[in-house]
DNA sequence: ATTGTAAACCAAAACGTTTTGGTTGTCAAT
DNA sequence: ATTGACAACCAAAACGTTTTGGTTTACAAT
């Protein structure tokens, strides 16, 4: 049927050894022996076993990643350009990628644990980090590599990217407050994921520096997807006193936030401010184009799977702990750069566009 | 260093034989020996070697899913939740899914042959088919168990789930002249995509029969992503008669042709008619809600997951070819349910609403 | 003639399973 | 005492590779 090495030590009156050896290139068999042996194998269309290779070099050339879920229904585009990034450059070194989704629990950790044991996999790539990550514990406890899209309370003692969600933040808010918004909300991430932390730890920072009080009200969490952006904008537009701003901790619930301001008749970007976080594409072609931070999602799946393979491959790779500085990118939902039919109005700054 | 079946034969002071044998609740094991091993096996930590395992049964219990992608930019939330379709029933089955992107062209049929060739997959999943398939042609002739989401100009022998793209966009054109519009555009998929094919012959169906003539020029082609549905709809817009309704082929060119008819200051649902396909997250919540035909794409990655595990398993799956009736979702962008403000306003059928 | 060296090759073990085709021992029926 | 049936077990082969530790041959140097 399929055809092994041994159909070739037959054909070619070599023996196994010998075949193994000049489709390897080695250098105790002779040219002669080497093109005969190339041309056969080409000939018969060999091509190797992987599952036997493998089991022999005891490596899978494999690496795993289980993307994090909530509820069936899950389209967000963050994943699947990440997903891109890790994919392509594993494929680039020759590797596999084994993907598969589970929501945060029992199970997700029952997951990584039997792709482990099964080893079926050499390492892992981990993403969406929780403040106490029990997947980060597992793999550190059981000695699998791994390389990690985000940080962790606690020791940060592996290797990882993320942006400076503080810097990100704090830049966002900053060009609000410049802007002459005084009352500013936030839909923050749910608590558990580090980012929450990051993210929020950013607006606070720039908030108390304006000397504007933090108001526990003015701060909603949000599911990251639209429909959660959706829910929480509604919540904080119907407060006695609404925020004149809102800061979504994603693009996804920025935008979800957008279509509640508007559906209520208020023009955003002129009646009320609104951003996001991450610059997915879904940013630049809203309406109006979302303020937002960029992150360069498929560079950092790229690179935190550079990482891993490094390591995997015994190398100590370039950076062990990349954090990326972000950049606002300025469009129009804040109010900058507001635009009415296409026109661009400059609205002047330190002053409140919406008392 | 890791624990294997042989461990446990010295441990036990049984053969590796029995030790497998009891593992697998053969009956030619006492009950008291399958104890023993049991419980020795799981005091000592082990689990199967799965490449071992998978060597010997020469299955690899994987499915392959390789996403076609255009460009780096691959932020489709169509892909994630049909990955997560496919992957949570793999999961369930006890399967692995091994995922990569790639853009279509020689280098993704080249790694269709270097996943078989290399035993890595039992069979593969495909998806977003062209009208001529070198892909299901190659699988079909390499004697490869497949299933695919979508259909092919030619003979279909093969497992298939796919919406019936004629009948959706039937109703929506459909919809839209029963609105009373007359300049109806559209903004098609690449026509290699077989799906263009459906989508398009829908609205055609449609005109012809209210007896409108189709004119070449409002039938732009856009790439599928946002990016392109805004251009392709200024191109639209800019015709010196433009469309009082644009079919877009789906959501996110919808939401781009949205933005870049809002950009000119015209109320998507007043001035304009706008419709998508799928119904991705997104759509619910854009601003206008985009009026748009449902595709349970979870559901669909899921059933043709279970058809190829079905035919992998060497059952016969319960349907082999499935064409699931579409539904329209009517929601504002169309015209239909028009609000200003968040109350609706009904908008008397029949009569052209921007002449 | 012996020794040394290098080139070319290969048998067998190993990786960790499952499966095939047995063997051994016990007990009941003849 | 034989025979048959059954329960319980196991050695060895197989899956398709790579690697280890050789052997053989030829030829040059002593």
């Amino acid at each position: 049927m399929t055809v092994t090495i041994k159909d070739i030590a037959r054909e070619t009156g070599k023996s196994i050894t010998t075949v193994s050896r000049a489709l390897h290139d080695y250098d105790d068999v002779s040219d002669s022996t080497k093109k005969l042996v190339r041309e056969t194998a080409a000939e018969m269309g060999y091509t190797p076993n992987l599952l036997a290779q493998r089991l022999q070099k005891q490596r899978t050339e494999t690496i795993g990643l289980i993307l994090p879920t909530f509820g069936p229904r899950f389209a967000d585009p963050f994943f699947s350009e990440f997903l891109a990034g890790v994919g392509n450059t594993a494929a680039r070194y020759g590797y596999d990628l084994l993907v598969s989704t589970k929501a945060p629990g029992k199970e997700e950790l029952a997951a990584y644990r039997q792709k482990v044991q099964g080893r079926q996999v050499d390492g892992f790539i981990v993403v969406r980090t929780r403040r106490h990550d029990p997947r980060i514990d597992y793999l550190r406890q059981a000695g699998v590599p791994f390389a990690v899209f985000g940080r962790v309370e606690g020791e940060l003692d592996f290797p990882f990217v993320d942006e400076d969600g503080v810097d990100g933040m704090r830049q966002v808010a900053e060009h609000l407050i410049a802007l002459g918004h005084r009352r500013i909300a936030c839909i923050a991430p749910p608590p558990e994921l580090m980012f929450a932390e990051y993210r929020l730890r950013g607006v606070k920072e720039a908030l108390t520096e304006a000397e504007l009080m933090i108001d526990e009200g003015y701060c909603a969490t949000g599911d990251l997807t639209q429909h959660g952006g959706y829910k929480q904008a509604n919540v904080l537009l119907d407060l006695p006193d609404p925020p004149s701003a809102i800061i979504a901790a994603n693009d996804l619930m920025a935008l979800g936030a957008m279509s509640a301001a508007q559906q209520r008749g208020l023009v955003v970007g002129r009646d009320i401010a609104i951003t996001g976080f991450d610059d997915t594409p879904l940013a630049e072609h809203a309406h109006p184009p979302l303020t937002t931070v960029h992150q360069p999602i498929y560079q950092i799946g790229s690179v935190v799977c550079e990482m891993l393979l490094e390591i995997l491959q015994g190398r100590e790779p370039d950076q062990r702990q990349v954090l990326l500085k972000p950049t606002l990118i300025v469009r129009q939902s804040c109010g900058a750069n507001h635009s009415v039919n296409g026109a661009t109005v400059s609205i002047p700054k330190k002053e409140a566009p919406y008392t």
